[in-house]
This record gives C-alpha cells, structure tokens and sequence, in this order.
DNA sequence: TACGTGATGACACGAGATGTCGTCAACCGG
DNA sequence: CCGGTTGACGACATCTCGTGTCATCACGTA
C-alpha cells in the first residue's frame, strides 16, 4: 500500500514490493494468485457473508427488505472502523484499470452469489439477476457514499440514503408504506 | 475467434494468432490495446450511444422511461442479426476470468456513462449513479437472456421480459398504470 | 534422533506488452 | 514525373508478470 500511494501501482513492481517485505518474488506469488489481489485479499469471504444473510433471512421479506437488512446488519459493522483503510484504497484503485477491472468482477460475482440466494428464495433467474443487480448497486452506491463522507457517518447510514434515492428514481412499495405517495423530486 | 475456440483463449498465445493472419506480434498490439480487447473491439463506441439517447429523450420521461425506451429504440437494432456472433463471444468469454473482469468493466464504463447523463437530466450524483445501475443491470439481464434463447426473439421482446421481472421483485410506478396493483408470485 | 510437513529461496522460462528504428507503399503538390 | 510526407508494418530489444521445479530450512512429532 505504502509503495502503491508513493510510485502508483503501475510502476510499482512486485520485485520491489518484496525487498521492501524482505521476501522473494516467488514467495508473493504464493500468497496473492497476482499483483492486483493485493488489494483486494480478504474480499473472497464476502459472497460466503452473502450466503449467510439468505440463510438467516425470514421467508416473508421482499427481496428489497432482505438486501437492506442484510447491508444495515451484516455488512455495515464489517465496514466501519475501517473508513480510512478502504479509502486509502479507493484512491489506489482509481488510478489502475487493471484495478478498476478487478474491482468491476467483484462486484459482479457478489452479485451472482446474490442471484443464487434469490433464487433459493423462489424467485426465477431473471428475477433473482435483476434483484441480485439492484442490491449489488445499492451496495455499492452506500459504499461511495460512505467514502466520500468524512469518516464520521456509518455504513448504516449511507445504506440508507442510497434506498431513499432509489425511490425517489423508482418509486417502489415500501414496507407500510402506500405506494401513491408521491415524494417531491 | 476461431482459435479461441479451438484451444481456448488462454492457450492461444498472440504469435499463433498473428501467425494464422500472416502478420507479426507487434502489429496485433498496434491495433488492439491487450490481447482481451480482441473480443471487445467495437463496444467502445456504447457510451457515446448513451449520450445520443439521453441527449434525443424527452425531459418528461422518468429514468426508467429513458432507459427502457433507449434500449428499445437505439440499442436493439444494433444487436438483432448478431445473435450468433454473440452467442459466440459469449461461450468463449465465460470461459476465461481474464475476460469476464474485462467484461464487468465494460458495463461498470456504460454505468458511468448513464450515470453522467441521468446529472444532465438533474438527478443528484446518488440517483443517477444508482439508475444508471439499476439501467446496465436491465441491458445485461436483456441480453443474457436474449442470448439465451433460440436466436429469433428480438432483444426488445427481452427487454420488455427483464422489465417485467423488475416490476416483479420491486413493484414500481409504471406509465398509466395504478402501482397498488399486486402481482402474484 | 529420524521423519514428515510447510514455508521459503533460487533458478529458469514462457507469455504479455512496450519502445525504437528501419522499410515500404500510398498519397499529394509541383 | 519527381520529391516529400504520412501511415502501416517488420525486426529487434527489453521489461514485467506469472509459473514450474527443485533445494533448503525450521518446526513439530514419534
């Protein structure tokens, strides 16, 4: 991280990265699958987290209820305390596509691990891509919300202003809530 | 394509590919960024669509509207009488990780791109981000199912399937109709 | 002590990707 | 017809990533 933010991630070479840690080449490789993974090491337990929600989650929630549950009570307290790690990282991965690439298929296999929990849920394929799509999305926008506040807010927070947009550009039934009311732009 | 198919796309090194085209591995990079790119060539031109489609919409139409109605009017045509090719592209593309990071990323492009023309339309940066979402994730679930079927479904008919699903899972305001309507399922 | 196991170092190597220079054909104005 | 420019390509060198392979060393255990 520290070479990352000193050289940028491009002209940062693994060599490099190892005499720093005292360490070989070959000795990096075993532990990250390739230079990028760095960045990215201990996210493979998230679609797990995932599966764990849809486990716990009641049979009568709306897909919608069981994302936003899952966010406010699962995912958030992962998140805070550590604002200004991920942070840090955001600013390394903008500058990389190769970054953003990885970053992009992450998100996109949360979502499949998302599609699969719908659909053990009852919910046909294209139901469950389009609802694991909108929930991957809505993490995602709490998550640079998140970012972009100034540390203090929660994750909790953020999830919930990104569900506010979400109506506002969707209205969508809400739990006890009548769906006609009509929400100034 | 043919070779890809043939010896799978991490095994086809860039000098077979050059080789089977009578030219040299330094001209293949002169024109295409990295070996991937092959099978993305011609998707960079999807975000300008975009703009042309929010740049042509009505001011009146809800996000929703735009999109559905962009992808109906701009971006099926484009598709129809490709299916096969596709198809293709598809098979070879689900077979390498490589592929499918470059492939989220393209999407995660078009989302940006959606997302900076939903702030034209005066969307705050969290609606637009999370329509622009919500919009790539009804075009990639249109076209994953248009390209599941037999290849003489439009991909207009799929996009009007996707939006249903939609309706479905997150019952929202549609164009002339009462949204207390409850749907089974 | 002797053995097995796991992590690491050392070395070689293939593939991807880039910089640089020279060549050649096409084009264009005079 | 001539001389210059432009653009595409070949040839060569080079760097980095990533992997296969084997030797070594520390550690726990019978």
């Amino acid at each position: 991280m520290t070479l990352f933010a000193e050289r940028g991630f491009a002209d940062t070479t693994v060599p490099q990265i190892t005499a720093r840690a005292g360490l070989t080449t070959r000795t990096f490789f075993r532990h990250y699958a390739d230079k990028r993974e760095v960045l990215f090491a201990g996210e493979d337990e998230l679609p797990e987290v995932v599966a764990r929600v849809f486990a716990q989650a009641p049979a009568e929630l709306t897909p919608l209820e069981v994302v936003v549950q899952g966010l406010q009570n699962v995912i958030a307290p992962r998140f805070d305390n550590q604002w200004a790690y991920f942070r840090a990282r955001r600013d390394i991965v903008n500058t990389d596509v190769a970054l953003l690439e990885r970053d992009a298929h992450k998100l996109a296999s949360l979502a499949r691990s998302g599609a699969a929990g719908f659909i053990d849920r009852g919910l046909t394929p294209l139901q469950a891509g389009i609802a694991a799509t909108l929930a991957v999305g809505l993490y995602d926008a709490a998550f640079q919300l998140w970012l972009d506040g100034d540390g203090t807010t929660t994750f909790a927070q953020a999830v919930t202003r990104a569900v506010e947009a979400l109506d506002d550009i969707y209205p969508g039934h809400r739990a006890g809530q009548r769906s006609e009311a009509d929400r100034p732009g």
